[in-house]
DNA sequence: CAGTGGTCTAGACCACAGT
DNA sequence: CTGTGGTCTAGACCACTGC
């Protein structure tokens, strides 16, 4: 019943909102042979089911609702749609990359907010210079020997004393990214020590350590800086910071920064995939203009 | 029959390596009981079953297998953890995501190779200086009216000739990107025209076009490019060209070429996520470390 | 032809939010 | 409690590759 992948059968307009439930035009029951025959194209159609769904339910949610409003439910759109929830499914997970969706469980599934631009550059990292500390909030911070890979990144021996300041990103209330900044024992020999001014009686925490560790750095004398940006996805620990279920898409940025000619530092920093944009302005000549999504298709 | 989510019990050492046809210490039959319960942990493992299968599979090709070889067939694995087939799928789909494994249709599932460094800036992008145009190739031209969103990117009023040019990016003998480049006729007007020199006999086709709009492009003064980076999906057209199937997730790279003051140009190009590493170097300094993957866990 | 990954189905139960 | 999305299962057929 129901096997070869052909075109989906849908209303022209107002796929989704209050269009009735269930399927207007048919009823449930055994699926009829015209279903899948229709008019006489098969070969015609090699597009998967779901990504059909896709493009469907992407202009409905453009032309029927707006953000932040709940969409019907995975088992009502199935049904509404004559086809499996799993499928569905797919469908809904494609949109939920691409940032158009949130699924709550419990709640339900909602029309994305647009991507927040976040600003990616050291000006606006609150290090050095920390003209805008606020952007990052230190959280944790750790001196451990560097591993094979942290030392081979670093460009410093395996068992080299390496600092390590954990900080959040939040940008309009909520926590878009998390970075691991390293910095070696060896980088920080010609620094003079911080003391912390206020605070330092009843006992430090890590974040204080951390913000100290910042200060100092400070004193450091950045000649050049160079990123990457690639796609990966939240372990355990960094799922949790980023309030998200592990496996989560985030965009990871690793910064290399150079100190007299020398690696001085590395900084991890992972994204959330769906809900920013990274702008990189060397210059600020230009204002960046709100992305406008997918018309990269317009020829 | 052991539907909580639970901890899968599994082989310490050589988990896929030919470690003997399905699983060596549980036969085909009805699932017992010590399956599921086991010694006594249940709340202790929120973690579903695809999301440990993951991290079992990504430790085996790490440690049993390297580049290029194909691991067992989805339907021999699932049977060896014994686990359905989707469920094993969707740990594999998380490991695609990552760009740590290849699937081929027919053929079977790969080890990936790392992903490839590329280098996003102008110079890179054989314009203006086209000091590198073997980076890019041209492969389509078209002029058109903008519609609403590009004129809005392009700051030009909606209904001004725009100027098209798609272009290939090639790497290591792949195709790693695909780029459309818009350029607004205000843009061209102080530009002098350019015939191309030779070739232009048989009528030259769009691929000409395209490549005697960037020649005029080399004219212009750019005073200032901002970029964005955000991550999407590859849509008929662009899988196409990027050799995928729709939905393959992309980084879209969106740049903007200031000349005078004013927006000169747009350039979207979308990046395949699973094989890209995109790399901004503002300064020739440090030497990019070929990035260590996971090290970002390392507390 | 046999073997692979890709798609789809129908049903079940779980975890969580709000009542 | 009900309703939502999240996970998992067992099975089927399709599309593609290579012999």
């Amino acid at each position: 019943m129901l096997r070869p992948v052909t075109r989906l059968n849908l209303p022209e307009q107002q796929v989704l909102q209050d269009a009735g439930r269930l399927s207007p035009q048919r009823r449930p029951g055994p699926a009829r042979v015209e279903d899948t025959v229709g008019t006489a194209q098969l070969t015609a159609v090699p597009e998967p089911k779901y990504w059909q769904l896709r493009t469907v339910l992407l202009r409905a949610i453009d032309t029927e609702f707006s953000t932040g409003q709940v969409i019907p439910n995975e088992r009502e759109l199935a049904a509404r749609f004559n086809v499996a929830r799993a499928t569905l499914r797919q469908a809904l997970d494609q949109l939920e990359l691409e940032g158009r969706l949130v699924r709550r469980r419990g709640i339900g599934t909602l029309v994305a907010a647009p991507r927040v631009g976040v600003q990616v550059s050291r000006q606006e990292e609150g290090w050095p210079g920390g003209s805008r500390e606020q952007a990052w909030q230190t959280v944790g911070f750790a001196v451990a020997a560097a591993g094979e890979q942290l030392a081979k990144a670093l460009g410093v021996p395996v068992g080299e004393q390496v600092h390590t300041v954990r900080r959040l990103r939040v940008e309009q209330g909520k926590t878009v990214a998390t970075e691991a900044l390293h910095v070696p024992d060896s980088a920080l020999a010609m620094l003079p020590e911080i003391r912390l001014s206020g605070a330092a009686g009843s006992g430090a925490g890590p974040e204080d350590e951390g913000r100290a560790l910042l200060r100092r750095m400070e004193r450091l004398t950045v000649d050049g800086e160079s990123r990457s940006v690639e796609l990966g996805v939240a372990e355990a620990d960094e799922a949790l910071l980023l309030q998200r279920p592990p496996g989560t898409p985030v965009l990871v940025v690793t910064t290399q920064y150079a100190s007299a000619g020398r690696l001085a530092a590395v900084a991890v920093s992972t994204y959330r995939a769906d809900t920013c944009r990274l702008t990189f302005g060397e210059t600020g000549l230009v204002e960046v203009t709100p992305v406008p999504a997918d018309f990269r298709t317009a020829s």
